[in-house]
DNA sequence: AGCACGCCGACT
DNA sequence: GTCGGCGTGCTC
């Protein structure tokens, strides 16, 4: 890809590109009489400091006179073998993508501590559990078609495994991935934080044994570095982790795997803003290898892609094992009017149950526990908070520009977090002009208090960030949930998703509407993803004719898309549905988005150079007609407009086209120089948190 | 990011 | 007087 013959300048010395470990938008020029390679780390001189850097390639002799002295790299640094080239060509791809100092993408290919050939021995358990090889599952023919089809491919090639919760997509994975290593090669598994749980590990471990490297945040850096060099040296064979394992280089790829590649949390959302799922496709166009990306509920982008047929489907409709998929009833949690005395009783005879617990759902879970069974409660929030919303009919307030959400700020005031509308909440509710808006306080630890006085005898848990602070803490509550040391589950996101608990039946979603009213316009899609894999925790073991498994979801608002799509188990019709939603706004995947966020510690100055941002976007807009279809929303200021004495605005660009809004980007930024001192912008492409 | 330089307040 | 607070600016 460059000229291996580097440029000579006086003296002889030869000219190299270098990625120094600094925030600078480009490489530097460094001179080196002996020859080097691309990919290799040396150890450079940087104003008075000493910085590694990455050898990019040689330098074209500056054709317009330098205004800096070109100063000589110290020496290659011996502890690393140069990096492959497709994996630097990858590493330049992240930063130029994602508009990130690539010295700075750089750093992160290496492990942060010196390889050592003796270890002390460790008090921590081993990275990876030493457990009794399992044996092969029988595949279903779903599951063998599937197989089949993607082990055909062994040069780059973008694969959606839509598999629906439990159809037994991790056992597509293991067989996969069993291929690939007889062949010789090696493969990466991409899974996000959250579900690196030990019931996965485990799972690969138990088939691949001492093949296995993992590579997560909850290591020390001493296990990631000795993670790191296990790859790195060839001794295994199979690196399973978080979106960070991406930056492993690993030779002789044969497959990379992502799963549950839906889930917001592969986006990093600070230093390099990158999606891993995303990064992981380019890295599988880069060392030539297939990418599979799995999920119930895959994103509309990937959901996109396989339509258009740059991505192959394969399809999982069924459980395994004869399975059913659950029973999902929607409550209506809307008031009910006692218009006659039947009713009036029943209202009487649950008077005693705490307003967010409907009388069917407390009879299910009374049925369930009876039988010995466990049952779930999910809901979206912690602690006690805040949602607004009418009782009579369930109206909530959105933004008439930007289709989402308005949130309620002090007072009574109703924002809009993308663009700069804002009303006042009225106390009727301006929809059916009948019920009074309510702001409605609810989390999880009100569920726990309020379950306890009604379930007295039974266990119950609670699961959520208070709760569960650490991997130990979760491994606790998933082996009491096995064990059956818990009648009663109740907890936010942390149990949605990729656990297996075989005596769970019943699963509650005490108010599915938290989700709808998120000021985002991917709100709709995470909640039916979040309906749809939380339903899939339940009735995952029934055996065939049992009664299959059962879900109930409270919503005050029983026509929401996110539930009616989701209770028929029809992710195609919900996918169509709210891509031709997506397109009318030119949001993404049919659009495209960037976001921009302005801070710095004066308000004034921010505010200046966010209206500034702005402006040269428009005056860009006009002056290039490629860039004609791009639209400036704000700035607006950020919903945290102060965080740690910082002042933040942000501003959004949208457009319809693919190819556009990156180098858009790129020239809005320029060289920063008109960007007022003490004020900083930092760029998302492809944002998946707009706050 | 680091590491300088530089220009103001309060210490032996 | 000068020690050190951190705002500002630069790195081939």
């Amino acid at each position: 890809m460059t000229d291996p013959t580097p440029t000579k300048s006086e003296g002889s010395q030869s000219l190299w590109k270098v990625a120094v470990d600094a925030p600078l938008p480009e490489a530097l020029t460094y001179s080196y009489a002996e020859p080097l390679q691309r990919g290799q780390l040396v150890n450079v001189p940087l104003g008075k400091r000493k910085v590694k850097g990455l050898v990019l390639g040689p330098a074209a002799p500056t054709a317009t006179a330098s205004e800096f002295k070109i100063k000589s790299i110290d020496s290659i640094d011996e502890e690393y073998r140069p990096l492959p080239a497709p994996f630097v060509n990858w590493l330049e791809w992240l930063g130029n993508y994602y508009l990130h100092p690539v010295g700075q993408v750089v750093q992160s290919a290496f492990p942060p501590l010196r390889k050592t050939e003796k270890q002390r021995a460790s008090k921590r358990a081993p990275v990876i559990p030493q457990l009794d090889a399992d044996t092969e599952l029988n595949l279903t023919d779903e599951q063998r078609t599937c197989f089949e089809s993607i082990s055909k491919y062994s040069g780059f090639s973008t694969h959606l495994l839509f598999g629906v919760t439990g159809s037994g997509k991790t056992e597509v994975y293991l067989r996969l991935l069993d291929k690939v290593l007889k062949e010789g090669k090696r493969g990466l598994v991409l899974v996000p934080e959250i579900s690196l749980t030990p019931q996965l590990v485990q799972r690969f471990a138990r088939r691949f044994g001492d093949k296995i490297a993992a590579m997560h945040s909850q290591l020390t850096e001493r296990e990631k570095t000795n993670q790191w060099w296990d790859m790195v040296d060839g001794k295994k064979s199979i690196l399973i982790g978080a979106r960070s394992a991406l930056f492993c280089p690993i030779e002789d790829l044969g497959l990379i795997i992502v799963d549950e590649e839906h889930e917001p949390s592969f986006k990093q959302d600070e230093k390099l803003k990158y999606n891993g799922r995303d990064a992981a496709v380019m890295m599988g166009k880069m060392m030539n290898c297939p990418v599979v990306l799995g999920s119930a509920t895959p994103s509309l982008e990937t959901w996109k892609n396989a339509q258009e047929g740059k991505y192959h489907l394969h399809t999982l409709k069924n459980r395994v094992a004869g399975r059913a998929l659950p029973t999902i009833e929607v409550i209506d949690l809307r008031q009910q009017k006692a218009d006659d005395d039947q009713q009036k009783l029943i209202i009487e005879k649950y008077s005693h149950l705490p307003f967010w617990l409907s009388p069917a759902l407390f009879e299910k879970m009374n049925e369930v526990l009876d039988q010995g069974d466990q049952a779930a409660l999910f809901l979206n929030r912690r602690g006690v908070a805040q949602m607004v919303v009418c009782p009579a009919c369930g109206h909530t307030r959105e933004c008439p520009n930007c289709d989402i959400s308005l949130t309620l700020h002090a007072g009574s005031h109703l924002i809009c977090h993308y663009c700069d509308y804002h009303e006042n909440m009225k106390a009727r509710c301006p929809d059916c002009k009948e019920g009074e808006m309510e702001a409605i306080g609810l989390g999880t630890e009100l569920l726990e208090k309020d379950l306890s006085r009604l379930f007295p005898g039974k266990r119950i848990a609670r699961a959520d960030r208070d709760e569960i602070q650490s991997r130990a803490d979760l491994e606790d509550l998933i082996s009491d949930m096995e064990t059956g040391a818990i009648d009663i589950l109740v907890g936010t996101q942390m149990i949605a998703k990729g656990l297996d608990f075989p005596k769970l039946k019943l699963v509650g979603l005490v108010l599915a509407d938290v989700g709808f009213n998120l000021p985002d316009f991917r709100a709709t899609e995470r909640s039916f993803q979040l309906i749809t894999q939380m339903s899939g925790r339940s009735g995952r073991h029934v055996k065939e004719g049992e009664s299959p498994g059962y879900v109930i979801i409270q919503t005050f608002n029983t026509e929401h898309e996110s539930i009616t799509f989701a209770r028929n188990h029809d992710y195609e019709g919900f996918a169509n549905n709210e891509l031709s939603i997506r397109g009318a706004l030119n949001y993404p995947p049919v659009g495209r988005l960037v976001g921009f966020r302005i801070q710095g510690p004066h308000l004034g100055k921010v505010e200046e150079a966010a209206r500034l941002l702005a402006r040269r976007a428009q005056s860009l807009k006009t002056q290039f007609p490629q860039y004609s279809s791009m639209e400036v929303l704000g700035p607006a200021e950020a919903p945290l407009s102060k965080l740690r004495g910082q002042f933040r605005y942000h501003l959004l660009l949208k457009t319809s086209q693919n190819n556009v809004a990156n180098p858009f980007s790129r020239q809005l930024l320029g060289d920063q120089e008109w960007v007022p001192s003490g004020v900083k912008i930092l760029v998302d492409i492809d944002p998946m948190n707009l706050l």
